[in-house]
DNA sequence: CCTGACGTTTACGTTAACGTAAGTACGGCT
DNA sequence: AGCCGTACTTACGTTAACGTAAACGTCAGG
């Protein structure tokens, strides 16, 4: 029942290709609260996928601070009226960023569409001049 | 024709919202090369171009140096079959960057989606106690 | 003529996100 | 007993992307 599997760090290290360092700093700055067995930290379950979750977070473009904000999201308790509310504020705010980076992406992968288009474009013209070289 | 319209630095540093030390360093690194009237920079429709370009690179959470290679590619002269050959490479590497990025994107908003989910019905719920505490 | 707005350069300061030692501890193998 | 592998903490170093201050030029308006 209760996911027995437990990770150490350097597992954990080389699933993500991350650092040792690189996890200890996510725990230092209070993304990850793993389990001690003496000194040594022991990660269950949970604490895989926040390390995913940061890991996304990171590609997203986003600063540790804001990934644990959002993280903080997934897991708040229910609390009472102001936080829902203010937490459902927040929702709005990440989700308008995160729209506005999808409309970036694709504008950018739009111009790579067309930047590659030319090139190929190139590429054929000196095609046809080696094979026409008159 | 010619598209005479120029502009200053403080009226590009306004329109996007950043400071004239940031566009200073942006020609620094070689991501802006305004024209100069004496010692003053006069930006051209296509400096403006190139300054939006970056702020969408940053958006996007890429590098100065990321940004700076990409949009070198938007403006690359025809050149020979090899680096033909490298830009339809790096093409294919960013895009994949960025549909990687697009799925990140995705996965994000659906579990925002979750969370409001969840948020709503905790209003709901206390709303009902609210109403009919019994 | 002086001030203020706008621009310039040079250069040191700052923050984030780790890298990189240095030194210590502990369990297992031979 | 000695060493290896793995892990720990502490702490200084590093890079990117600017911030911020200092000191100066220049042109229009009062």
């Amino acid at each position: 029942m209760g996911d027995e599997r437990t990770w150490t760090i350097t597992q954990l290290a080389d699933e993500y290709g991350i650092t040792l360092r690189t996890i200890r700093f996510y725990e230092e700055q209070g993304l990850l609260t793993p389990a001690r067995n003496g000194a040594h930290r022991v990660f269950h379950e949970g604490d895989r996928v926040r390390l995913a979750l940061v890991l996304r977070g990171k590609r997203l473009g986003f600063g540790l601070d804001e990934i644990k904000k959002i993280i903080g999201m997934y897991d708040a308790e229910p609390g009472e009226a102001g936080q829902l509310r203010y937490l459902l504020d927040q929702i709005a705010v990440r989700r308008a960023e995160l729209e506005q980076r999808r409309r970036d992406i694709d504008a950018t992968l739009a111009e790579l569409d067309e930047v590659e288009r030319r090139c190929r474009t190139d590429l054929d013209a000196l095609r046809t001049d080696m094979s026409d070289p008159a």
